[in-house]
DNA sequence: ATTCATTGCTTTTTT
DNA sequence: AGCAATGAAT
């Protein structure tokens, strides 16, 4: 369907250099790709197959041959750890630095817009960024307001129709409303947008949109942005929404008549078979209509894998063949078959769990692989419990990725309001966190009457207080004093004297002091001054803003970049942002700068942060089938294949559904270079009650050749090799396996490690040291429970004495 | 204001 | 089952 398009690198008449050492090690598709022409293009570049490296390639060799110069580059991705790795293997590849390009996520690059272009966007200069929670709890608010009926409207689901109206480009007004309930939800948005509005705040749907209206509306905008970014590089492509598309569209040029026109060229790298988000808008379908609209001349498939062996590349490429809605490309390898994928199946979700971690043991004591070469994957993050604590009991240290985020977790977020109220007194759902945090007696009572009188007065909260009579009034006026004070106390500080004194005169410290489980609380306060701190210190802060001069093509205006006075000092939000001949950091209409503390509260929201656990030494990493994208293993195993969980019911109601499953097995698979387990429980305890579940049907979708069956080993053998004899174990076996329950002892006859329950000691003892990935050592003062309930009560010399489950805690014995 | 009890939710997730 | 969030009781 999609021609291989070979292309020598000639097309335009002048042939740049093609033994650049740039291009060496490539082979012909990636060099194709990278020595592109001018024009549009996509290349579906399939899993391992160098994608990253080609999209950096292909910038450095549009600068080294002098066709743009960095100011005319934008390169957008999906995440920040995308952005950041484009950024780092660029600074390696470029002999100067990489700060006139357009590098970062589509929120991140909608912001710098906005922030440019604040008045023209309808914006205050300072305007702050909602997160998922903000946004929540702004959405309650406002609920609560309105006196909405939260059983029929839940502030989850209005937040979602928000979100969604946004990435489908709809305001309130666009939205068709048929019946009551969506006139309500429509009426709901308008009103959440006006106090958005009204409170200088923003969503993460709203910097898209917004800043898509602003090219949309604004034609001399547009055309400078037009004629500035000579070449656009869309990352992950599969994964843009409607909106995103639009927003590509406007900066790409003109449509007349159905096509594209413009000077740009736009690069979109992508695979359809990876597209594992359209359950939060991403449209696959926008690769076709980029190849229909931009009037595409050059695809090309970049199918050479590098990453896994011959086995695994079959299976996926076999199971993947199962999709209809594919634009086709198969993986292919030099590599050699390498070993069989190995299936294996268990009575109990238990005993899958045992058995992975037996196999860990094994590869890590005789096969030599080390634990963080080795990931265990599973659909749904609740299947992650039982593994964990199998590695636990056998000792063998993990991480698990996803979950809280450091500017999510509750602390953070209250000193952040704190910080953002020092910016921005009308910040509503800042102050609204803090006004009774840590508790001063302000009560829901008292914020009613301040809400009440707010509104009849038209003002903001921070401003109603002085109407607010009585005692209620005059806490209300402390809790503004005291940030008032703040605010005048911090003026002119450096970011870390200013969170410094925050933590102070807010509070925190001393309320989190005398918590019982405090003591990490205040750690992760104290962490907030060392990200504040590295913040500054990286984006440069401080530094002389330099103005850059910007071409109004966005050519090259000189053949060495490096003397056209890009300065590495320049804070990202400082560079000229457009606006005609804008200057860093002066012009008022464009480059307004941003105080340290704004942008550092841009960044938080932007950022959330790390999400991984501690970034432990040696240990096997578990994580969802989503967070792995991108990732790869020497050792890879998939648990929880059955029907209903992998492929997951809840997907299967709409009908690409399932094709979405299929791509997320596909996704799953070639993560693994070299070896590939493959595993699925007859049994499994799902919220709170045992299934019993089939085999998933993906596994028959592999070709037998590449799989080698584990069953037998165990006794359940005779039900393998598996799918003929499926239907034994089906519908009508439900009860046949019931007494599979898992209790007792072990029916499996691979048990590396004794369940749970049969080991009343855990080695936890009073008077022994033990040791905390987080605490660190410290020692057993007393042990409580038996099985999953045991507790244990452990000083620690750093963060006091604390209680801690067994079944939960990381403890390791220290002898 | 703090603590305890009840209720609800539970696919995947970035920004 | 387990957790978070809400509501009632002290």
């Amino acid at each position: 369907m999609f021609p291989i398009d070979l292309l020598d690198g000639a097309h335009d008449g002048t042939p740049p250099s093609q033994n650049s050492p740039l291009l060496q090690g490539l082979n012909d598709e990636q060099r194709a790709a990278v020595t592109l022409p001018q024009g549009h293009a996509l290349v579906l570049a399939g899993a391992g197959s160098g994608k990253t490296r080609v999209l950096t390639t292909r910038i450095a060799w549009l600068l080294q041959t002098g066709q743009v110069s960095p100011g005319g580059i934008m390169a957008v991705t999906f995440t920040n750890k995308a952005a950041k790795e484009m950024n780092t293997r660029l600074s390696a590849m470029l002999p100067y630095n990489v700060r006139g390009m357009w590098i970062g996520t589509f929120h991140g690059l909608c912001n710098r817009l906005l922030r440019a272009h604040h008045q023209a966007a309808g914006l205050p200069a300072t305007f702050q960024i909602l997160d998922t929670q903000d946004q929540l709890s702004a959405v309650k608010r406002l609920c609560k307001q309105y006196n909405v009926d939260d059983e029929r409207f839940p502030p989850k689901q209005l937040t979602w129709f928000i979100a969604g109206c946004k990435e489908e480009g709809m305001r309130p007004k666009d939205v068709v409303a048929a019946d009551p309930d969506t006139k309500k939800k429509v009426e709901l948005y308008q009103l959440y947008e006006e106090q958005c509005q009204r409170e200088g705040v923003v969503d993460f749907g709203e910097l898209m949109l917004r800043s898509f209206e602003l090219l949309r509306d604004d034609a001399a905008l547009r055309a400078h942005y037009q004629r500035r970014f000579r070449f656009i590089l869309v990352d992950e492509f599969q994964d843009t929404n409607k909106l995103q598309y639009a927003w590509l569209k406007q900066l790409a040029g003109e449509m007349v008549n159905g096509q594209l026109q413009g000077s740009s060229s736009v690069l979109a790298v992508g695979d359809d078979d990876q597209s594992i988000y359209a359950f939060r808008g991403a449209r696959v379908g926008n690769m076709s209509d980029f190849v229909r609209e931009f009037g595409v001349q050059h695809q090309i498939k970049l199918e050479q894998n590098y990453r896994s062996y011959g086995n695994i590349l079959d299976s996926a490429n076999a199971l993947i063949e199962h999709n209809s809605q594919r634009l086709g490309k198969n993986l292919r390898t030099d590599q050699g078959a390498g070993e069989p994928v190995r299936v294996m199946e268990s009575p109990t979700d238990l005993d899958e769990a045992s058995w992975i971690v037996g196999e860990i043991k094994d590869l890590v004591r005789n096969d030599g692989y080390s634990r963080q070469e080795i990931a265990i994957l599973y659909r749904s993050n609740a299947q992650s419990r039982v593994i964990e604590s199998k590695l636990f009991n056998a000792g063998i240290p993990y991480r698990v990725y996803g979950g809280m985020r450091f500017f999510e977790r509750a602390e953070v977020k209250h000193a952040l309001a704190y910080l953002r109220l020092i910016e921005n007194p009308h910040d509503e759902t800042s102050f609204l966190r803090v006004v009774n945090f840590p508790a001063r007696g302000i009560g829901a009572r008292s914020i009613e009457t301040l809400q009440e009188t707010a509104r009849a007065a038209g003002c903001s909260l921070s401003d109603a207080v002085t109407a607010v009579g009585g005692a209620a009034g005059t806490k209300l006026q402390g809790f503004v004093a005291k940030i008032d004070v703040l605010r005048e106390d911090t003026e002119g500080k450096t970011l870390r004297q200013t969170i410094e004194r925050m933590l102070e005169v807010s509070g925190l410290i001393d309320f989190y002091s005398t918590e019982k489980e405090g003591a990490d609380r205040i750690e992760n306060l104290k962490e907030l001054i060392n990200a504040a701190e590295s913040f500054v210190t990286q984006e440069g802060f401080g530094k002389d803003a330099v103005a850059l001069p910007v071409d109004e093509t966005g050519k090259a205006l000189t053949q060495s970049p490096a003397s056209q006075g890009i300065d590495s000092s320049l804070p990202m939000l400082d560079l000229p942002l457009g606006g005609v001949g804008a200057t860093a950091g002066t012009d008022a209409e464009t480059g307004e700068t941003l105080s340290p503390l704004q942008a550092f509260l841009v960044h938080a929201a932007l950022e959330a942060g790390d999400n991984q656990a501690q970034a432990g030494q040696d240990a096997v990493q578990l994580m969802t089938v989503h967070a792995s994208k991108g990732l790869e293993f020497d050792v890879v195993f998939i648990g929880g294949l059955e029907e209903g969980l992998f492929p997951h019911e809840n997907a299967m109601s709409d009908k690409g559904g399932l094709e979405e499953e299929r791509r997320l097995m596909y996704v799953a698979i070639t993560r693994a270079r070299k070896r590939l387990y493959l595993s699925h429980s007859q049994s499994r305890m799902l919220h709170g009650r045992t299934t019993f579940n089939l085999p998933s049907r993906f596994l028959d979708e592999l070709p037998e050749g590449a799989l080698k069956w584990l069953s037998a080993k165990g006794g359940f053998g005779s039900f393998a090799p598996k799918i003929a004899a499926a239907g034994a174990y089906g519908a009508g076996a439900r009860g046949q396996f019931g007494s599979y329950t898992p209790k007792g002892p072990e029916i499996f006859a691979n048990p590396v490690v004794p369940v749970q329950k049969a080991v009343p000691g855990h080695g936890i003892v009073k008077g022994k040291s033990v040791f905390h990935t987080k605490f660190g050592e410290g020692k057993v003062l007393a042990v409580e429970g038996t099985g999953d309930d045991a507790r244990a009560q452990i000083s620690f010399p750093r963060h006091g004495t604390k209680w801690l489950a067994l079944a939960i805690a990381k403890l390791t014995v220290v002898d």
